[in-house]
DNA sequence: TCATAATAGCGTACGTCGTACCCAGATCAA
DNA sequence: TTGATCTGGGTACGACGTACGCTATTATGA
């Protein structure tokens, strides 16, 4: 029912791993596990049965192995989930495509692109990315969004704040709506059934006269998709990012 | 490490809860707890120790009664948050000081409302609020934002879409900053410490030029604290916003 | 007045979780 | 061949949410 924290293990040691701090020693049995299958059956698995399916146990069956086999290549469970952050930032190739474009666009492709990312892996949003745990897949993108912003005569901490404003946007927006799309899948109680649910309670309430406007809301101002709602905030919050960037070009 | 579900628990009985669907019984013996008082356990818990620490077994000691004892008054831990959701939502009094006022300022009072919510309740932003369960305090900040946004000649989906735009923006931005606030707090590693900790390895990563961007980039871009980053996000897109609304406006 | 139905408090127990600890078997250096 | 070192993983512990059922308390109806 909660969120999940990355970052809560040991700092050194998601690091290490991250950047592929591993030399195969020399004794010992060959390895039949690595940590790319563990990452990636972690991934595969939390996207199709959601975060609250992935434990160590359900990790290790499907890989399976033992569960404490899985300790040889993680620490813990938190540093699997930073793991999985990073992991699902890459492949970086598409990016490149991108590159020399004018900032609007690319900010507008970053912005649908890290939406997408949400709605294959709902469960990163549930994942409390407290610390921004730099991997090379996440560290790429990030590069690459800074480089969309050169030449405009912004310093440095305004294209920080820049990014930083869409993401928190899209983020924030994919909080509300992927989420809700998870929990119909999950429950199976659609949105018919759930606003039906309510419906007496909250007409009962209206009928008090307590809530004006909200009563006299037509029915279906709530059904709107998720990308509407992206697209429907993300031109005005770019809009009003343009005339900041241009007031701040060098004439 | 990841988020709890709130309207995880029976919808109906979470209604029944929320609009005080309570006729004490005629026989048995005198209660001594109260919905209000587990409510308010439960929030003071989470606030002072973190949404991992609110267990069933916390609250009910925090309360000095057995742990079952919550059961009689809440059907599960997943109610309780829906309970604990519409409780920080209120009371609403200090909104009605704000009615009235032209509805740019008004939807940044509201903006800066959810931070402050956000600020004294860290855990909000690790529940899963995947349904919004509709309590009366929510329902009346709701009612209000709307209200705010009457005569200026929006449908009903566009005043729903302004305000949820904005909303999301601030829970964006709430959940980078503030979850990274609770986690120095909690982990007692400092950012200094943090990036201490990574850079000999992201120096590493930078040597080998693969990051152009990012490595030449000035030491305190990310200094940036959360009230800035909201303010920085927050103008551009009320401007966009307003932009809208004028065309919108009738003539 | 008293038996009875209804309710409150809660002890016990079960199945889940993350993971500490430890040992058996595999592999290579000496 | 021997010993060091490593992998896989079994067992066990203390947390969790909560189902079940018992006891004590209360107001009602006889």
């Amino acid at each position: 029912m909660t969120t999940a924290y990355g970052g809560s293990g040991d700092l050194n040691r998601s690091m290490a791993l991250l950047w592929h701090g591993k030399n195969r020693p020399s004794r010992g049995p060959t390895p039949t596990l690595s940590l790319e299958r563990i990452v990636d059956a972690a991934v595969n698995l939390a996207d199709r049965e959601g975060l609250a399916a992935l434990s160590m146990r359900s990790v290790a069956a499907e890989l399976s192995v033992g569960t404490m086999s899985l300790y040889r290549y993680v620490p813990g469970k938190g540093e699997l989930l930073d793991l999985m952050l990073d992991h699902v930032n890459g492949p970086v190739e598409e990016l490149e495509g991108h590159r020399g474009k004018d900032w609007r666009g690319t900010m507008e492709f970053i912005a649908r692109a890290t939406w997408e990312m949400y709605n294959q892996h709902p469960w990163l949003l549930q994942v409390n990315q407290a610390r921004p745990i730099l991997g090379p897949n996440g560290l790429a993108a990030f590069d690459f969004a800074l480089a969309s912003l050169d030449g405009l005569g912004l310093h440095d901490r305004e294209k920080v704040a820049v990014i930083l404003a869409i993401d928190h946007y899209v983020t924030g927006t994919a909080r509300t709506y992927i989420l809700k799309q998870q929990a119909v899948e999950q429950s199976g109680i659609t949105d018919e059934e759930f606003w039906a649910a309510q419906g007496p309670i909250i007409e009962k309430a209206f009928a008090t006269g307590a809530y004006p406007e909200v009563s006299r809301l037509e029915e279906d101002v709530f059904n709107i998709d998720g990308e509407e709602a992206l697209e429907f905030g993300l031109r005005p919050l770019l809009d009003g990012l343009e005339s900041f960037v241009n007031s701040k070009r060098v004439r």
